[in-house]
DNA sequence: TAGCTTTCTTACCATAGGGTAAATTTTTCT
DNA sequence: AGAAAAATTTACCCTATGGTAAGAAAGCTA
């Protein structure tokens, strides 16, 4: 839970009532590889702040084939938030990919701190701002570079995600099959 | 600008002060087709509600190829959040596909309505809420189906915005060559 | 309406990436 | 450590989509 509210202080003075609050409302979990949050098809009243490990949220499609959304690891936002905004029942799965801690919330009740401490509404604009910069980088990144030229952007832009994940995992995040990331990989050994 | 206050108000009480801030600093436009009001590279301050017409933000690849992020019609936002969001140079252009109506908007000064009238904040967190819902759903779109199917949906989700672009803006936003949506179309047909 | 420009379609071949399956390597479990 | 399970690599062929180019259609402009 410090980490949570370190990384809050490090934007927002956060008044004492209010981290008493945090702490009211949310529940640490110790989580084991393979453990899965949120299932798709169930309603979702959940959201998780990670602090240390790695999980993923993935759909799968009619052909059994998952696409995974997002990696999180320490410090990351976690769930289904398409199910959250839109009151449906998740498309997501969120699993673990590595043993995890985790911070849960309900999701309802984690809202309910902006209308108790109105500071919170525009630190909260500003982290939705910069999400949707980075899905909206990811979007033009989709449609305009290469299987290889993905790959190596992930790398480089989440190197610390490569660790805890299978390759597979990491080529149903850039659109991929398995095998053609595993070209992709002997390609760039050979330069 | 009757249009924007419409929609604001539809959601929460404007007070008079607020839609006074709201007139001083904008500036109905008219826009004929094919201009630009945002240039990919330079630096990016503005940002348009669209009132009528149509307008799409796209990046031009090192190859040259357009890769269309957003199509903007009545009611809709449209600028380079990225910039805007990142004080970066614009790596997004922004023109007029038709004859349109924008109001325009200094993105700082349009910021600075959150702290003047704080109940801007609830509304504005809302609105982005649903567009990262968006955005993750088309990512997933964009992963889990094939070309024809994202076209079906394309044509079913946003009905009014094939009525304003030509078919090579809707292959740029797909993710596909406008000869690939041409063999799409043609086989639709045949159905 | 004619002429010009842009967009769309079609055809051809090229290629990135997919599907299946088997062999190999790595990881997990006991 | 050793066995079992899971993940990765490799090979083969296949398919969806891309690239180029030319002709047809549509849209603009005078």
């Amino acid at each position: 839970m410090e980490d949570l509210i370190k990384k809050i202080k490090s934007r927002l003075h956060l008044r004492p009532e209010a981290e008493e609050f945090l702490y009211s409302i949310s529940k640490e979990k110790t989580l084991s590889k393979g453990e899965v949050l949120i299932r798709q098809g169930q309603t979702v009243k959940k959201t998780f702040f990670v602090t240390s490990g790695c999980l993923r949220s993935y759909c799968i499609d009619k052909n059994g084939k998952e696409h995974t959304l997002l990696f999180a690891i320490k410090d990351w936002w976690i769930s289904d938030y398409i199910a959250i905004h839109t009151d449906e029942l998740s498309t997501l799965t969120v699993e673990c990919l590595t043993e995890s801690k985790v911070i849960e919330f309900n999701a309802k009740e984690l809202d309910g701190i902006h209308a108790r401490f109105p500071e919170f509404e525009s630190y909260q604009r500003h982290n939705l701002e910069r999400h949707v910069v980075s899905l909206h980088k990811r979007i033009l990144n989709q449609l305009q570079l290469s299987a290889a030229e993905r790959y190596d952007l992930f790398l480089k832009q989440y190197p610390d995600i490569e660790q805890h994940t299978r390759n597979f995992h990491i080529a149903s995040y850039l659109g991929i099959t398995q095998q053609s990331l595993s070209r992709i990989r002997v390609e760039k050994v050979k330069k």
